[in-house]
DNA sequence: TGCGATGGTTGCATCCGTACAAGCATAAGG
DNA sequence: CCTTATGCTTGTACGGATGCAACCATCGCA
C-alpha cells in the first residue's frame, strides 16, 4: 500500500539518520551512549532525584549511580544534596554538561539547513509540506524509543 | 536560514527515528548493537573475509574474532575455509542471520507505511514530493556514519 | 627451499553496562 | 521513641567490546 511514498520516506530516513549519526559522532568522543542518554534526559526533563532519573531510563538505580558517577567525574554532572530532604540526591547537568547535549543538536540543525540550502525554494516548501505532513501522522515518538538511539 | 523547513525536518527526523528505533529493538534482544552492525554489513555488503569485514566496520581484527565467535554460537554466521587459500577466512549470514536483518527492514517499512495510511491521498503525495527533494539534496549517507546507529 | 609478508586467532588487560543483594542513612508514621 | 519504608550507594559478579602484542599457519616470491 502505497508503496513509492513508503519507499522514498524510507530512502529519506536512511539520509536523516547519517544526519542523526554524524551529529552524534563528536559526543560519541566523550561519552558513551547510556552516558549521553542520561545527559539528554537530564537535559530535556531538568535537575531530578536520582531514582526518578532512573526509571526515565529505566535502568536499575544501582546502575545509574555508577553511571553518574562517571559523567560527574567528567565534570558533565553534578550531584547535590537537596536540602530538606538529606536521603535524596538532586542531579544536574553541568555547564559542560548541557553545552554536549546543544553542540548535538545545533550540530544536527545545520547539517539538515545545509542540505536544504542546496535546494530551490519551491522545493524547499515541498520538503516543507511533507515533513510537517509526516510528523504529525506520526505523532511525538515514545522518549522511550528514542533512548535507545542516545536521543 | 530557512528556519521553518529545518524545524519541520528536525521534527520529522524524530518521528523517523522513533520508527527506526522500534524497528531495530525486537533484533536487540537477540544480539547486540555491535553484533547486528556485523550483521548489517554482511547483509549488504554479502559473504567476505574476516579482514575485510572488520575494515568495513572499523574495529580491529581481533575484536571482529570475537564477536563473529559470538555470532557464530547463536547461528546468526558462518565461518568457512576458502577453497584455494587456506589462509583466509569467509564470513556470511546464515538463513537466521538473513533473516534478522530483514526483519528489522521489514518491520520499519511497516510502521512507515501505517503512519502514512492515516494521511489523505494529496497529503501523502506531498510527503512523497517532499521526501524524495530532501533524499535527493542529502545525498546517500556515509555508510560508516549509519553504522553507528546499527544500520 | 627458505624468508618475508599476509590473514586470522589467542592471551591478556581494561573499561563499561548491567543487575541483585546487602547495607546505611534518613524520613515518616504510629 | 521505635519500627518500617524510602533513597541511594557499595559489594559482588558477569558478559560484551575493545585494542595490543604475540603467535601460528599459509602464501608468494626470490
Amino acid at each position: 500500500m502505497h508503496d513509492d511514498v513508503t519507499a522514498a520516506t524510507l530512502v529519506a530516513s536512511r539520509a536523516l539518520l547519517g544526519h542523526v549519526a554524524r551529529s552524534l559522532a563528536p559526543a560519541l568522543t566523550e561519552v558513551t551512549v547510556p552516558q549521553f542518554r542520561a545527559l539528554v534526559v537530564l537535559a530535556s526533563s531538568g535537575p531530578q532525584r536520582m531514582g526518578d532519573l532512573a526509571e526515565r531510563i529505566g535502568i536499575h538505580p544501582s546502575t545509574l549511580t555508577r553511571t553518574i558517577e562517571r559523567l560527574d567525574h567528567g565534570g558533565w554532572t553534578v550531584r547535590a544534596e537537596v536540602p530538606d530532604n538529606r536521603r535524596e540526591v538532586r542531579v544536574d547537568l553541568t555547564e559542560r554538561g548541557a553545552e554536549l547535549v546543544a553542540t548535538v543538536t545545533a550540530r544536527r540543525r545545520t547539517l539538515i539547513a545545509e542540505t536544504l540550502a542546496s535546494l530551490s525554494p519551491e522545493e524547499r516548501e515541498a520538503v516543507r509540506v511533507g515533513m510537517e505532513a509526516f510528523a504529525r501522522a506520526a505523532g511525538e515518538p515514545d522518549p522511550q524509543d528514542l533512548l535507545e538511539l542516545g536521543m
